[in-house]
DNA sequence: ATACATACC
DNA sequence: CACTGGTATGTAT
């Protein structure tokens, strides 16, 4: 999380190539837009030895800190064997070698794909969820408040983060960190409700915006930036950058008064991906605009901590950090070494991120790709259960609200309170984030579609009409696969799946499937105890191998003997269209039409995830991934200014 | 195809 | 009191 600067009245700002912070000729703009500044303390001024003494003394002996300490040495185990490889590479020994010729090329390869001509901006709400309760509620400003429950907080407030409290963290300890904090539930419609408000801006910038989350959005603001410069040549790359930054402080202006003063950071960059990490840096209430230039991009990446990489977490930060590897510029420098270290992919994604490339383009939507969700789940934390009955009940009742939001918007609306289960509306869903810093961590992220109101606590997660007022259309789908997890007393998470001969979305059907996972381990871990019970704190039930009713292909149809056109070019999360459910970057479907929302989106949670993930065993690391070709088709800023 | 692990909000 | 929930994806087997 970006170290919380204040906030009044903040001189524009860059990065320069050595990724210091330069001002930009641009102050004005935004000096009386903003006003007020949050104690610049954020968590400054946190003893973080005393916190972290605190929580470990919250948690330690517990069976939630002994899982974290075997992970722990797991990953540890795994560093020790990546730092044996790492240094049994010898200079001028024929590995290295010939990785490093590998990685020169790859690197031309890359500086070839740079792209420097779409304006990304990512805007993130300030500790959102927060913030609006702060915003409805003027006695919860100077307190130390935050969202969620005492098992999980979703976002705390500045005041809050002095006492070292952070999103994702559990409200019990919380507590302990901070005796007055004030602990308030969520109120998810509240937050739709300004998420929305928020996105109506963001579409006059951007009318194909895309919303992450509920309190981040991704924005390709090229054209108004094109706009602004008034179809001027900028040639000048000053009066181009100061356009962009007016831009941003706009929208920031524009957010701040349509929600009745929430604020907001935002970053813009060449791609998303810088946007997305610029957005973080000026935060809260401030903004961050990376040149538009190889040389400042190079220095700006190459100074941050490599888990300010979306797709490195705290797992990939160790790792990385074991080779004595800390910020963006170390794994640039060792990019030969780590290909003989970390998987293709992994190696590959980083040396490209580590030179700011990203996939700049709306790729895949433009096309007008249809995304399509790849699973559907459902799970549930309780207390400590042994008895397989009692959890086959559990089960049984995750799988008949599966089926339900399976079925579609009209099984789902007709169904009503009838799924009812409102006992077990408790704390819902809470913090996020997951480990360190970052931002907000509001996490309510994407609502489960097709959600009955009532089943986790989360009420109307999801409203029958989108944003523009129209009716949402939940597509039934059906699925092959059927996974349960399984998450012990222990903390130890197993998951067992079977695939189905027909894709189903029946209660009984999936309950059945699941129940007899279910029973198996029970057995199986009976018969590898002693006959000690399986004692499990949650159970899941996951979906995947998915078809879509409204998806079917040709054949399908003319059996069918119906037409399934239900898509009318709106932007409807899953309008139908015949698309397949993978990936269309190339497919050129349906070329005039407005692209579907939700394409963008998926498009945006892969370049920012498909990185992420790596995994154990040999590889520590994440992965890489090519980005499908740059979209083409679409306005360049070349003509408003010299792109290096 | 299955299992596990990581990441993000 | 008490360490979430939902979706995606990488890697290994």
């Amino acid at each position: 999380m970006a170290a919380e600067r204040d906030s009044d009245v903040r001189a524009p700002q860059a990065v320069s190539s050595d990724g210091a912070v330069y001002e930009t000729a641009t102050g004005r703009a935004e000096a009386h837009y903003y006003h007020f500044s949050h104690d610049k303390a954020g968590m400054g001024s946190v003893d973080k030895a005393k916190v972290a003494a605190v929580v470990h003394s919250m948690s330690e002996g517990s069976s939630f800190y002994r899982n974290e300490e075997r992970r722990d040495a797991r990953i540890q185990q795994q560093i020790e064997g990546m730092r044996r490889r790492w240094q049994a590479l010898r200079e001028g020994g024929l590995e290295l070698e010939g990785a490093a010729a590998t990685a020169r090329r790859e690197r031309a390869a890359m500086e070839t794909r740079r792209r420097l001509d779409r304006v990304w901006v990512v805007v993130d709400m300030d500790m959102f969820f927060a913030a609006v309760e702060m915003r409805d509620k003027p006695e919860l400003r100077d307190q130390p408040m935050a969202v969620g429950g005492t098992g999980m907080l979703s976002t705390a407030n500045y005041a809050a983060r002095k006492f070292g409290v952070r999103s994702a963290m559990p409200g019990f300890i919380a507590l302990k960190l901070c005796p007055s904090l004030v602990i308030v539930r969520p109120n998810y419609d509240k937050y739709k409700a300004a998420a929305k408000l928020a996105k109506q801006v963001f579409r006059r910038f951007d009318p194909q915006c895309v919303a992450l989350s509920l309190d981040e959005a991704y924005l390709d603001v090229t054209d108004a930036v094109s706009r602004k410069l008034g179809g001027l040549p900028a040639a000048e790359m000053a009066a181009f950058h100061e356009a962009v930054w007016d831009v941003v402080a706009a929208i920031r202006r524009d957010v701040s008064v349509a929600t009745g003063g929430l604020t907001c950071s935002a970053g813009a960059a060449p791609n998303a991906m810088l946007a997305k990490i610029a957005s973080d840096m000026n935060k809260p209430d401030g903004q961050c605009l990376v040149p538009f230039d190889a040389g400042s991009i190079l220095g700006f990446v190459g100074a941050l901590p490599l888990r300010k990489l979306p797709g490195i977490g705290r797992v990939s930060e160790t790792q990385l950090g074991g080779l004595g590897l800390r910020v963006v510029a170390d794994v640039r420098d060792e990019a030969a070494r780590l290909h003989c270290v970390l998987s293709p992919r992994m190696a590959t994604w980083l040396h490209r991120v580590s030179l700011g490339i990203a996939e700049s383009g709306r790729s895949g939507s433009e096309a007008g790709a249809q995304y399509r969700r790849k699973s559907i789940s459902l799970e549930r934390t309780f207390r400590d259960e042994g008895s397989l009955a009692a959890l086959q009940a559990t089960v049984a009742k995750l799988a008949s609200k599966l089926s339900l939001q399976m079925q579609g918007s009209k099984a789902a609306a007709e169904a009503g309170s009838s799924g009812a289960d409102g006992r077990q509306a408790e704390a819902g869903r809470a913090g996020s984030e997951a480990g360190a810093a970052e931002d907000d961590g509001v996490q309510a992220a994407r609502p489960p579609r097709g959600h009955v109101p009532g089943f986790f606590g989360m009420a109307d997660s999801d409203s029958d009409s989108d944003d523009a007022g129209r009716p949402k259309v939940r597509p039934a789908m059906r699925g092959r696969t059927v996974t349960v997890k399984l998450k012990l007393a222990s903390f130890k998470v197993l998951q067992r799946s079977a695939t189905l001969a027909e894709p189903t979305n029946s209660a009984e059907v999936i309950s059945a499937a699941c129940k007899r996972l279910v029973a198996q381990e029970s057995e199986r871990f009976k018969a590898a105890h002693g006959g000690r019970p399986l004692v499990l704190r949650l159970l899941g039930v996951k979906m995947h191998g998915l078809v879509f009713d409204d998806d079917v292909d040709e054949e399908e149809r003319a059996a069918a003997g119906h037409m399934c056109k239900l898509d009318d070019g709106s932007d409807e999360d899953d309008g139908a269209d015949g698309g397949s459910p993978e990936r269309a970057d190339s497919a050129v479907v349906g070329q005039g039409r407005r692209p579907v929302l939700r394409a963008v989106l998926d498009e945006r949670l892969r370049q920012m995830r498909r990185h992420s993930q790596q995994s154990q065993q040999q590889h520590p690391a994440k992965r890489a991934r090519r980005q499908p070709g740059g979209s083409s088709g679409q306005r360049s800023l070349s003509g408003f200014v010299s792109i290096s």
